[in-house]
DNA sequence: ATCGTAAGTCAGCGGGCGTTGACTTTTTGT
DNA sequence: ACAAAAAGTCAACGCCCGCTGACTTACGAT
């Protein structure tokens, strides 16, 4: 029994660590299951195919602590961003997969999982649906290309500096006229 | 002479529509050539390949009109991002295929267009490059979560209030404090 | 100790991919 | 009008994909 629940996870975590990082269609389930060091047919029977262990990949992904007002929101919202260790995978490149994921089931599991931790949060405690999407905006925006400066070879930003950036444009968009 | 130029740029179009909205590794060579009613084999015969297609697609993509301050800078940006015909593809999926791509070489190829045309004007004129970079986020953030917004289902903004919104977030970017 | 079941292995399937080379058709130059 | 060259067609290749079913091994209850 626990045999199999450690291959199970170490599965899971395979997949989520390539699927988030390199997209849905660019794992393959032989490559998941060699940095696992499990057999592939494995995963079709733990699973039942690629797209269910994706599926279970996003399971809590984007969960965020309770919280009772905005500022508290968009900390924890912050928190995920900035700080969630890189090696168990970055949320901003899952929005990214939304768009790149030419499989539209596939696409739409990611935009659910989101919207669903984040998005659904964020609008309730703003309540204006529009100002909740330019904060959104934002804070995407900042996580989506910080990835690509590093990429780039250009040094990311040191956690600290990086926070007073993504806090003073989460205050501007707070007060930036919406309609 | 001229057939032969007609197939080439048909060929082209399709490309990119079809890579830029759905990634590189996701559309394959057979449905370009089919969207352009033209035979696959003619696609290695006129660009060696898919990678080199690819590649062709990206020429002049980012490019920006000669501009003389930062203001003309960040309102050419601006018209790239938020007028550009959807039909011809978004800018702002490129640089979500920057991570997705599995392939570096492709990726490599789309963040040097990008960063020729676009991020080079922006820091030599800014002076900069953590202002430039910042600046970049923002409007990058915006039209890759316009495109997930509208993905969502929800109206995406029309024109005019999209750019109000843009040009304030901007504002504040230059007036955020950088290290 | 043994037997049944759970866990893991392995070869192979059908299919789509990028690419190639031999072929046919069309255009062009004389 | 006719031959050379360009443009387009077609079938097939080797490869990797997700997935399956028959098989072998290891564990746990009796």
């Amino acid at each position: 029994m626990s045999r199999s629940n450690d291959t199970r996870e170490k599965l899971l975590l395979q997949a989520r660590l390539l699927t988030w990082a390199h997209g849905y269609s660019n794992v393959s389930l032989r490559e998941i299951a060699q940095s696992a060091g499990v057999d592939v047919a494995l995963i079709s029977r733990y699973f039942g195919g690629k797209r269910a262990l994706f599926e279970a990949t996003l399971q809590g992904a984007f969960a965020t602590p309770p919280v009772n007002d905005v500022n508290e929101l968009v900390e924890a919202i912050v928190r995920i961003f900035v700080n969630t260790p890189r090696e168990v995978g970055d949320p901003s490149v899952l929005q990214l997969m939304v768009m790149n994921a030419r499989d539209p089931e596939v696409g739409e599991m990611v935009r659910h999982a989101q919207s669903e931790d984040m998005q659904n949060g964020l609008e309730t405690l703003i309540g204006d649906p529009a100002r909740a999407a330019l904060l959104m905006s934002v804070i995407l925006g900042f996580s989506i290309v910080e990835k690509s400066l590093c990429l780039n070879g250009i040094p990311h930003h040191t956690a600290p500096e990086y926070e007073v950036q993504i806090r003073h444009m989460i205050t501007a968009a707070l007060n930036c006229p919406v309609v």
